[in-house]
RNA sequence: GGGUAGAUUCCGGAGUGGCCAAACGGGGCAGACUGUAAAUCUGCUGUCUUACGACUUCGAAGGUUCGAAUCCUUCUCUGCCCA
């Protein structure tokens, strides 16, 4: 398989945004080549689910693949194990190998929606890293690679020091480092790879890597970080109310994340087409290039795509359908992509208090939650205000056999009587 | 090993015997305004309760007291310093 002239890799991730650091200038000219260049990310798997957090590395890998090269996917069985310390000023707990495998696999499904894998040349390739280091001994470890990092070195990492100013470093975590530096050589070794890529939080980890590489097999590697994705409101990206935004369509609904999308803040919607979308970046400039309420449009386009590059077409349209029929003046929400859960008839009969209603519909997670909601005035049933939280809700309320509970102006459940 | 400081509700961080479900800030939720935006203003933010109130919570377990987040004992964990 030939490599398409006619796109550089590092010309698009520039001009998407995408580049950070990278570790030397000529970067660029790695991926101008006719072969295709194998380039690597590693992924977490300390979940079952990744979130949007790292669809910006997992839209690397796209365009890496788009572009003609090999994308290498490691995920990091054994990494995982031990606990990334950057970005934290604590230790996260450590995991069971059965979850950190069972999550492993769900993560590779999640990004093989955006990457295709296989045998191909440009065909990405899922590793685990548990598979060369669980084998390792220590005194093996220590002889080999041990004389290569200098402690002194480690401790003025961005990861360590914040560590070390914060509550402490356990040695675990400290030698996380040092295996993901293994990683970078070990794949180089195997796989010819020559390229890391992560997170703008993963910069030190590739730096040594790369040194590691380049004291004991004298080899040129080179790296590259995203930056991390932050709102213009200074905000966390990627957490809602509900907390994360997750890929997986059991912790996020596709409608619920569309409507993630579709309510970023104006002076997000470029930056995030950019990141996110596969739309040419002159056709999001077209998308972007009126201010005021013109900008809803883009930030329709801009759910739309994000949902269907995880969840699919089907879902997206759902979403978008059922979105735009709820926010309509009509307010339609008997669309399947809306939040909805099927009431057994005999069990409206005898009332149910709208309390109840409420924590059963998840809008609220107690009945005291409930109450202050309808105190806010934020509770309506069926379109209506709700303003007494002792309301009963009878099966004379419900409305062509549904029942329609509205928490705020974008929170809706709906129950199907049945 | 020795010394010392600390562990508070989602986070940060006050509180050092009753006025503490616990200041303040952040975050979150809701209302107003809007464009399903931002900014701003307002209210709410342990559980149960119509309410009165009841119950659980301040690292863990015991104890003192009419009464403890606050005092005592032991334990667990963490920071810093010394060797």
């Amino acid at each position: 398989m030939s490599r398409p002239m006619s796109a550089n890799f590092h010309d698009i991730l520039a001009e998407r945004g995408f580049i950070a650091q990278s570790t030397d200038a000529e970067i660029r000219a790695r991926f101008a080549g006719p072969a295709p260049v194998t380039a690597y990310i590693g992924f977490d798997p300390t979940a079952d689910s990744l979130h949007v957090g790292s669809l910006v590395p997992i839209m690397g890998l796209y365009w890496l693949q788009q572009c003609g090269h090999r994308p290498l996917v490691v995920v990091g069985g054994a990494t995982a194990l031990v606990g990334d310390p950057s970005g934290k000023t604590e230790a996260r707990k450590m995991l069971s190998r059965e979850d950190v495998q069972a999550n492993a696999q769900a993560i590779a499904r999640q990004i093989g929606s955006v990457v295709r894998f296989d045998d191909s040349a440009t065909g990405a390739v899922l590793l685990d890293n548990a598979d060369w280091l669980a084998s390792l001994t220590w005194i093996d470890l220590l002889r080999e690679a041990g004389p290569h990092f200098s402690v002194n070195r480690m401790l003025t990492m961005d990861s360590v020091k914040g560590r070390l100013e914060g509550n402490g470093i356990s040695f675990l975590e400290f030698n996380y480092m040092v295996m993901q530096a293994y990683d970078f050589r070990q794949l180089y070794r195997s796989h010819g790879c020559t390229v890391q890529m992560g997170g703008q939080d993963q910069w030190g980890n590739i730096v040594m890597g790369l040194e590691l590489a380049r004291r004991t097999d004298e080899a040129h590697l080179a790296g590259l970080t995203f930056p991390l994705v932050t709102r213009s409101d200074g905000g966390k990206f990627g957490k809602s109310e509900k907390g994360n935004i997750w890929l997986s369509p059991e912790r996020t609904p596709p409608y619920e994340f569309y409507q993630f999308w579709r309510n970023v803040g104006d002076a997000d919607v470029r930056k995030f087409l950019g990141f996110f979308t596969t739309l040419p970046m002159a056709q999001v400039d077209a998308l972007t290039a009126e201010g005021g309420a013109a900008i809803n449009h883009a930030k329709e386009v801009l759910a739309y795509e994000v949902t269907r590059l995880i969840h699919g077409q089907a879902a997206a349209d759902a979403a978008k359908a059922s979105a735009q029929a709820a926010f309509s003046a009509a307010k339609d929400v008997s669309g399947d992509a809306i939040p909805h859960a099927a009431l057994a008839a005999a069990e409206l009969a005898p009332g149910i208090g709208i309390l109840a209603l409420c924590v059963k519909a998840g809008l609220a997670t107690s009945n005291g939650e409930a109450r202050r909601l309808i105190a806010g005035g934020g509770l309506s049933l069926n379109d209506q205000p709700v303003a007494d939280d002792k309301r009963v809700v009878t099966p004379t309320d419900a409305v062509e056999g549904r029942l329609v509970i509205r928490a705020g102006k974008k929170r809706w459940f709906r129950f199907d009587i049945g």
